[in-house]
DNA sequence: CTGCCAGATGCGACTGAATTGCACCTGCCA
DNA sequence: TGGCAGGTGCAATTCAGTCGCATCTGGCAG
């Protein structure tokens, strides 16, 4: 059976070329996996589905991730497990340098999934102690999410 | 000089008694420490700080936190670096089994220190994907702290 | 089309937080 | 005060993530 992420390639090849830097396989087939995942990937989840298709090293999949946060695709989610889980930006959002920045995630208790609430409706309203600056906030919600409840 | 902390053992012992549970050295000296700081520590802050006064092994101050976290005393917060900080609970605050809880914490980009923003006034506005139920949130901000801005 | 080389990859060794197994010790109750 | 459940100390282990370095390659210059 083919991974469902192969056929997300060519968009991914055109993404990676859109930035200007070098085209690799392993970008391209990071990448693709994760324009065809609907939730956060941990490093591993990334390198063993990778790996079952074609070789590739554990210590590229950190550097291209890596890669991938810095040039803006995709961000970084720390997980209660003190694992990292990467998902792409949505389109719309998040230049580096944004004064304000703001991140809502899902994780479900029961799948242990992580999703990104990009298009999630919040109106915060807060008052932090006197001289308390916020550059970034993040959201995070645990419970059960929308497969497991 | 002696640490601040020593004068928070009584309260410590006190509050160690109240749980029904044993009364030991390690755990006596662990919330002691945590009742003299303003800010959430980490595991080897812990252990560094208490190893100055008196001998005690990492392995037993990750386990003191650990259950300090069980009884419902203190909570842990993931940082960004991957590694686990402790803080007390508010005294109104969050017994075990409540079906909302809320933190908020305010990590300084500058001098690392987090922060329990537990007098914070937040009014949350949102609404989540269809079958998301969310049973905890996490508020996190990122910037500059009162001592550094 | 070809050679070049900055930058990317692969591999092995390493780090450091956290966990586990096990022998020994100690609160605390009977 | 004796016993023992539960806590502590120590050594070894796990595992995500990082580093150094040799090799390879994408893509530009010539």
């Amino acid at each position: 059976m083919k991974p469902a992420y192969l056929a997300q390639m060519p968009f991914a090849e055109k993404q990676i070329r859109a930035t200007g830097e070098r085209l690799t396989q392993p970008r391209v087939a990071v990448l693709a996996l994760l324009l065809a995942a609907d939730h956060a990937m941990a490093h591993q989840d990334v390198a063993t589905a990778i790996a079952a298709h074609q070789p590739i090293d554990r210590v590229t999949v950190y550097r291209v991730l890596e890669w991938l946060v810095e040039v803006g695709i995709a961000h970084r989610i720390a997980g209660d497990d003190r694992i990292w889980r990467f998902m792409l930006n949505h389109a719309h959002g998040a230049r580096k340098g944004d004064i304000k920045h703001q991140h809502a995630h899902f994780t479900c208790n029961r799948c242990g999934q992580t999703f990104c609430l990009n298009d999630l409706q919040t109106r915060l309203d807060f008052k932090l102690p006197q001289g308390f600056r916020p550059v970034e906030v993040d959201l995070k919600f645990r419970g059960a999410c929308a497969h497991c409840s």
